[in-house]
DNA sequence: AGATTTCTTGACCGCTCGGTATAGAATCGC
DNA sequence: GCGATTCTATACCGAGCGGTCAAGAAATCT
C-alpha cells in the first residue's frame, strides 16, 4: 500500500460521462475530460488506461444505469401502456428549452462509433438485446394479464419500441417543439391500444 | 477567364459527401477528402471555403436527393402502404452485409452536430419539415382515396413515420439482422392497416 | 524514523489537424 | 506572342491532439 488516490473514481467516471454524452467521442477532447473530471492527465492515464478504455467505461456505466432505469419502469405494476407513457413523457422531459440536448448515449454512440469500433458495437449489442428482452417481458406479462392482445408479436413489438426510443433519442438533438415528441409518442403507443 | 478547373465540381462534391456518409464530420479529415475528391488541398479550399462549408453543400446535395427521392416514392400511384412497404424495404437493403453501415447522413449530423452548429440544425430542420411536408400530403391522399382513416392525424402520423425512418437511420449503424429491420418496419406500418 | 510505493504535477513528445502562402503551370483574351 | 488570370502543386504554419515521463509529494509499512 501507498499514497491513496484523491479522487473518487466513479466520481470522476461520472463526469467523464457527462462529458462524452454532451459532445461525442472524437469531439470530447482529453483536457475537456480532466477538467471536468478534476484530475490530472497522468491520473487519468494510470486508473482508465487511454481515453478510449475511458469511454468503455462510461459507456457501460450508462448502460448499466439506464438498463436498470428501464426495468424499474417496466416491472413497476398497472396498465402497461401508461407505464410506456410515464416513461416516453419523462424521457423527453425538458429537453426542449435545454440548451444540451445530449439525447441517448447508447443512440449517439452508435451512430458515431459504432460501424468503426467493434467494441462498442458489441457492447451496444449487448445493450440493445437486453433492453429487448426487458420490453419484451413486460409485453409478454402485458399480454397474460389480457391488457394487450396476444396476437400481438412480442419480439417483434419490443424491436418496434426500441426503434421509437431510438429515433426519438435522434429527435431530441434537434431541439424539437414539444408538440412534435408528443405526437410521435401518441401515434407510436396507439399500436397497443385497440384492436 | 483564364485557366479552367481540372475537376468536375460535382462530382468532386460528391465524392466529399461519400467520406462524410462513411466516417463523420469530424473524423473525416481534409486529407481524407482531398484523396477521394481527387484533387489538392488548395483546390479544396479555393472552391468550397473551408471543411465547414464543403460539409454544408454536401449536406444540401444530400438532402436535395432524398427528399426527390421520398417526393418520387410517395407520388406513385398506388395504396400508401404497399409504397410505404417498398420504400422501407429499398431503405433496408443491403445494409446486414455491407461493411461500411453509413445510415442516413441527415440522422447522422443530427446526432454529431445539430446541437452545436446552428447551421445545421436550421439545415436539418428546414429538411424534416419538408419530408414531413412529403409525408403528411402522402397521407392526406391515401385518406381522400378511403385507404386510409379519415379520423387519423395526418400530421402526427407524418412526424411517426419520420421518427421509425430516424430509428432505422441509427439501427443499420448497428449492423442488424435483416428480421430486427424487417421486425420493425412491419409493426410500424400495423398502424395503417385496421381500425 | 526511514524505506517504499503510489499518486500528483507539469513539462514534454511526435503527430496530425485545418488552413495558408508561394511558386510554377496552363489557359484565356487580345 | 504576350499579358492577365486562375488554376495546381507543394512546402509550410501554429495549434491542438492523444499520450508519456521524470520528479516531487504524500501515505503506508516495518
Amino acid at each position: 500500500m501507498a499514497r491513496p488516490k484523491e479522487f473518487d473514481e466513479e466520481q470522476a467516471l461520472a463526469a467523464a460521462l457527462e462529458v462524452f454524452w454532451e459532445k461525442g467521442y472524437e469531439a470530447a477532447s482529453v483536457q475537456d475530460l480532466t477538467e471536468r473530471m478534476g484530475i490530472q492527465k497522468a491520473s487519468l492515464y494510470n486508473t482508465f488506461g487511454d481515453k478510449h478504455a475511458l469511454f468503455v467505461r462510461a459507456l457501460s456505466a450508462y448502460s448499466t444505469e439506464t438498463l436498470d432505469w428501464y426495468r424499474e419502469q417496466l416491472e413497476r405494476p398497472g396498465p402497461l401502456r401508461v407505464t410506456l407513457a410515464t416513461m416516453f413523457r419523462e424521457m423527453n422531459e425538458g429537453c426542449e428549452d435545454d440548451e444540451d440536448c445530449r439525447g441517448c448515449l447508447c443512440v449517439n454512440s452508435a451512430v458515431e462509433l459504432a460501424p468503426h469500433d467493434p467494441a462498442i458495437a458489441a457492447l451496444l449489442q449487448r445493450h440493445n438485446q437486453a433492453q429487448e428482452d426487458l420490453f419484451r417481458r413486460a409485453l409478454e406479462r402485458a399480454q397474460a394479464s389480457g391488457e394487450i392482445p396476444a396476437a400481438l408479436d412480442a419480439v417483434a413489438t419490443a424491436r418496434y419500441l426500441l426503434n421509437v426510443i431510438a429515433g426519438l433519442g435522434v429527435a431530441r438533438k434537434g431541439g424539437p417543439s414539444q408538440k412534435r415528441l408528443d405526437d410521435i409518442v401518441r401515434i407510436s403507443l396507439s399500436i397497443l391500444d385497440r384492436h
